[in-house]
Order: C-alpha cells, then sequence, then structure tokens
DNA sequence: TGTTTATGGAACCGCGATTTAAAAAAGTCA
DNA sequence: TGACTTTTTTAAATCGCGGTTCCATAAACA
C-alpha cells in the first residue's frame, strides 16, 4: 500500500466507482477515462485521478485505466474481495425485505440467518433463510460464522441488542433502528436511517441554488 | 437567516441533532448543553456550537440550549416544519417495506401511493396506501400532490422512470435503484444504495486503526 | 514525427474543524 | 445580598486537509 490514510469522502466515492465499474465490466467496456468517470457521477476528474491514486499507478497515460484492475485494487481496498455473512435481528417489514436483497450477494454480502423476539416469525425460512429466536442469538452467530449484523429492531430495543453482540465475535454493525449507534468494544457501526436520507433530500429541495 | 450557506456535513449532523432533540422531548428534557450532544454523537462540542450557531444564537451561557427552540429552527432549515408527501415507485419487497415504514410519519413523511407494472400488484391496498400501475403515474402524482418520488424499481427501468417523472411535478427522488443518479431538470435526487452502506462498513472494519 | 489525449505530481486554495480567548449567565457560600 | 467559582456559549484565530488548478510527462494516434 504506497499512500495509507485515505480519507473517508474518498472511501465513500470508491464504492461509487466500484459500482460503475462492474457495471462497465458487464457492457464489455475494458479500459475507462477519468474524464468519462467524472462524468457520470458529477465530479471533478482531477478528483477522480486523485482517488484512484491514493492506491498506485494504474493508468496509462493517454488512454485511462483498466477497469478489471481497478475494480481489483478497490475491492481488496474496501474488504469486499473475500464474501461476508450477514445476519438480520428484527425481521418486521425492513427487515425482511433486507434479508431477501438481491442487490447484497453480488456485492458479497451473503444473508444467512435472521432473528427475531415473535413466536409467529422465529421458524420461517425466507429465500432459504432461516428466522431463529433472539435467545439463540450468540450460539448461530458462532455456528454461522456471521460476521455483520444488520439491526432493524424497534430503537428501544437497540441497547439490548448491542448488548448481546458484545463478544460475540460480530465485528460491524448496520443499524437501521431510529438511534444513533456509536462504536463499541471494537465492533465497527454504520448508522443508516431511512428518514435523514428524506430531510437531506427536502434540504436541497428548499434551498435550491437555481 | 443570519448566515446563509450552510456546509452539507453540517445539515446531515444537524439531521442527527434534530432526531435526538425529538427523543429528549418525548424524555422531558428541556435544556441540553453542546457537550451533551457531542458526547451523543460522538463529536467536538465546539463543532455542535458551531452547527448551533449557522443559524443564530440560541443557546444561554452557562446554561445550554432550549431543546424546543432548536427543534423548530432546524426543522425550517431542513424543510420538515410542513409535510411532504409520498410514493413509491416499484412494489417489491424493499418497496413495500418503504411504504409501511413507520419511521416515516413521525418525521413528517406522509407515503400516499405506491406504483408499479406487475398487474398482480396493482390495485392493492397497503396500510391503506393504494398501489396504481405504472402509467398512472403522472395523474396521480398531480392528483395526490406528490412532492417525492422513492424508486425501487431494478436499475434497468431507472431511466424510464427519471424520463417519466421530469415534468411531472415531483421536485425530489430518493433513489434506491442500484446505479447513481444525477439532479436532472430541476429534480433533486439522493443516492441510498444499501451495498454501498456496507461497503462502508467493511472498510472500516478491515482498516482497523486499533 | 507531430499532435492529441489523458495521467501523475506539485503547488495552491479554501473551507471545515479545532483551539484559544473572552463574555455572560448560573450556581455557591459566606 | 454580594463576591467568587463554575459552567457554557460566543467570537476570533489557527490549523490541517481535501479539492482544485496547473504543468510536465508519456502513451496513443494520425
Amino acid at each position: 500500500m504506497p499512500n495509507r490514510k485515505i480519507p473517508a469522502p474518498t472511501v465513500n466515492r470508491l464504492s461509487l466507482y466500484l459500482k460503475y465499474f462492474s457495471e462497465l465490466t458487464s457492457q464489455g467496456v475494458e479500459y475507462i477515462s477519468s474524464g468519462q468517470v467524472a462524468e457520470k457521477m458529477g465530479l471533478n476528474p482531477a478528483q477522480v485521478r486523485k482517488d484512484l491514486a491514493y492506491f498506485g499507478k494504474f493508468g496509462r497515460r493517454g488512454f485511462g485505466y483498466g477497469v478489471e484492475q481497478l475494480k481489483q485494487e478497490i475491492s481488496k481496498i474496501l474488504g469486499t474481495h473475500r464474501q461476508w455473512r450477514l445476519a438480520v435481528i428484527g425481521t418486521g417489514n425492513l427487515g425482511r425485505a433486507l434479508l431477501m436483497y438481491q442487490g447484497f450477494l453480488s456485492r458479497g454480502f451473503k444473508p444467512v440467518a435472521g432473528f427475531d423476539v415473535d413466536p409467529d416469525k422465529v421458524g420461517w425460512e425466507l429465500d432459504g433463510v432461516h428466522i431463529y429466536h433472539f435467545d439463540e442469538l450468540e450460539k448461530v452467530i458462532k455456528s454461522q460464522k456471521i460476521d455483520i449484523v444488520i439491526i432493524t429492531t424497534p430503537k428501544a430495543s437497540l441497547d439490548g441488542v448491542m448488548e448481546r453482540l458484545k463478544g460475540s465475535g460480530v465485528k460491524g454493525v448496520l443499524n437501521f433502528a431510529g438511534k444513533h449507534l456509536l462504536e463499541a468494544e471494537g465492533i465497527a457501526v454504520r448508522n443508516v436511517d431511512l428518514a435523514i436520507e428524506l430531510e437531506q433530500l427536502t434540504f436541497s429541495m428548499t434551498n435550491k441554488e437555481s
């Protein structure tokens, strides 16, 4: 790794690039220029180049970048060159939708278990994924080698869930419960709030600079 | 507005504050200090104060900020002091989950219509929200006064959907289809990609600085 | 061989974040 | 009640880093 310490905004864009490059691959495109990428993403070409330069020199001057090579490099950086096993805690509407979400598998994320406290839901099988009772959390995390947990429980249950996850072996949490969560005891956390996404949208709608 | 031009990162945090303040209100807390907010969010207290100072002086020295007042001010800035009417295009698992998502209404977002091309889905009623055929898009957008559209179609349909939205009166799009969308013709766009959220998480899991 | 295209690196810029200092309100104790 | 301490905001100054601009270099193409 030539240049450690990649800025967070760059990491975000790398994901965007990776997605775009996958699309290009499926279209048979083998080379791409920073200008084309920038145009597609609404960015400055120089920024694209700088982003891609964080992990080496992959471009051919006057020609562009090899899509396949970039895909592999970015995957390595983001950690998606391997497959990650997911569990979803809370199998309400959103939880079940995530469990069955088709966009995960192709990007290296495999849902393998669901958890709930509701006896009506425990025992079900969704797209081949079993729903366990929350009591069995630690046991199943170990046996199923679960890396990442997605939480979609009501926010009142969030603290309790996190408590159970500590020491369970889970290393990452994607939190959809409507309450902000901080990283704790080596468990990486990323908060997603769908209402906030809408709020950010209404902000830009309300404060148009047109 | 004392100080126009609020930086994007600040706008993001404002949403976080707003959510936290709502929680505080329901707990009966009336005043809060920047230090407490910062602690909860994992931020620097000075940053919290600077964020809150972008739209005026609301704090009482030696005491803190009035929660209710801040909530109202932030709502005004984010544009959520009014209610926004939503439609969801694409009523697969994710689309239906969003249509029924309980977290929207309390934050000022009201789902009022769903759209699909599948005859099996058209005509259904979910939580009192009617599913229309996609053919009726423009008509229903007008009659139902829809402000914002959430797209959860397959990515192949995305361009077609956007084409139909231009000139429909919709002013904002929250895009869950797995393809990056740029703002076009005055329609504000925000892209959400669930796989990217996981990728950002695996990045921080892979590159722990512990 | 000359022209065009596009990368890579250096220099520069600006702005968001942090630090520091000042002021004001609240709490404390004689 | 009045001085003294503590708390916490506000304002100003500084810092650092992400983004942009500029230029040199090299590969492709005509």
